[in-house]
DNA sequence: TTATAATTTCAGAAATTACTGAAATTACTG
DNA sequence: CAGTAATTTCAGTAATTTCTGAAATTATAA
C-alpha cells in the first residue's frame, strides 16, 4: 500500500468502520481511498494501493456503484474506466441515507404492515400488535421526515442542525410573547 | 419456535436486519423477542422459543446489555433473571444512537483528528486533509445536533418532525414579513 | 457447610462471508 | 474482421464470525 500515513490510516479505519456497519472492509477502504483522491482511480490504481486481488477491487466497484456513491468517467486517450467519490460529502450521506432505506427500512416497514393486517385480534397477540405498530409508526415518522429535510437547500439544514435545542422556541406556539423573552 | 406467526415473522426478520447492520442475526432476534413480549423471559424461554443453545443465548443477552438494550428483573420466589425491552421505542431509539456513536463515530471523529494534526502540509496532501476535514465537520455538526435534539422532550422533537419541510419558514429570516405569505 | 440451580466461559466445530486466480466475456483498436 | 486490453464471473479456498456442548464459575437454598 503506497499512501501517506494520514491516507493510510483513514482507509484502514474506514474499512473496519465498514465491516462494523454491514459493508465489507475492502469495500469500504476502496472507498476510503477514492474520497481521498482527487482524481479520478482506475481499477488498476486501486488493486495497486491496497494491495488487494483485481477481481475484489472489481467486486467492490460493482457493489458501490450498485449503492450509487462512485461516478465513473474516461480520461480522453485511456479506454479504461476511472472512479470518484461525489466531491460534496452531503451528497453521499443523502445517497447513503437513501439507499439504506430503500433496502432495510422499506422492507421492514412492509413486513410489519403485513404482520400488522394478518396477525391475531385476541388478547395473546394484542401486545405484539401494539409493539410492531410503535415501530411502524416510530419509521414512517422518522424516514417521512428526512425525505422532507433531503428535499431542502442544504443551508436550510445547515441553520437548523446549528440551531440546536434552539428549535423548541420555534416550534411551540406560545399562546402570548412573553415580554422578557430569555 | 412457538410463537404465533406474525411474531414469528418479526423475528426472524429483525435477525436478518441485524445481520445487515452489523449486529448479529441471534441477538436481532433475541431483541426482537423482547420487544414483542409483554413478560419478561429468563434465558431458558428465550432458548425454547427460538431453538438456540443456552449458551448463544447467555452470549446474545450480554451483547444486549452491553448496549444497554436490555433491562434484568427478577421475579419474587424465582432466582433467575428476567430480561425486558424498554416499554417505549424512542427510548430504544436513542440508547442505539447514543451507544453506535460511543462505540462507532467517536472514534472515527479521533481518528480524523490525529490525521489532520499529523499530516503533511504539502500539495500532496491538501486534497486528502481538506476532505477528511469535511468529514470531521460533517460529523461534528450531525452527532451535536443529535445530542441536543436527545434533550429535547419527545413532544418537541415529534412536531418538528411533523413540520417537515415547513420548518424552512422558521429558520429562515425574512427580512420584513411578507405581505401575501405563501 | 454441602447441594443444586443458574449462568458464564471457552475451545473447537459449523456456518457464513470474503477473497483469489483462472477462465470467460466484453469493449476497444487498427 | 482479428487481436488485444479491460473487466467480470465464478468455483474453490481462506478468513472470519457464529454457535455449541462441556466444564467452570457464581449464586442461592437447605
Amino acid at each position: 500500500m503506497k499512501t501517506t500515513p494520514d491516507k493510510q490510516a483513514f482507509i484502514l479505519h474506514l474499512g473496519e468502520m465498514g465491516s462494523r456497519w454491514g459493508i465489507n472492509r475492502t469495500v469500504g477502504q476502496i472507498y476510503a481511498l477514492l474520497y481521498v483522491s482527487q482524481a479520478p482511480l482506475n481499477a488498476e490504481q486501486i488493486t495497486e494501493a491496497l494491495g488487494l486481488s483485481r477481481s475484489n477491487v472489481s467486486m467492490g466497484l460493482k457493489e458501490l456503484q450498485s449503492w450509487r456513491l462512485t461516478r465513473v468517467q474516461h480520461l480522453p486517450g485511456d479506454r479504461r474506466e476511472y472512479f470518484t467519490a461525489p466531491d460534496d460529502i452531503w451528497d453521499i450521506l443523502q445517497i447513503l441515507v437513501e439507499e439504506r432505506r430503500k433496502r432495510e427500512i422499506d422492507p421492514t416497514m412492509s413486513m410489519l404492515r403485513t404482520a400488522l393486517m394478518d396477525g391475531g385480534t385476541d388478547d395473546q397477540s394484542a401486545y405484539a400488535q401494539q409493539r410492531m405498530q410503535d415501530m411502524l409508526d416510530l419509521m414512517e415518522l422518522v424516514t417521512g421526515w428526512l425525505n422532507e429535510l433531503a428535499e431542502l437547500d442544504r443551508k436550510t439544514v445547515i441553520k437548523l442542525m446549528k440551531l440546536g435545542r434552539g428549535v423548541k422556541k420555534l416550534v411551540t406556539p406560545t399562546r402570548s410573547r412573553p415580554r422578557h423573552p430569555t
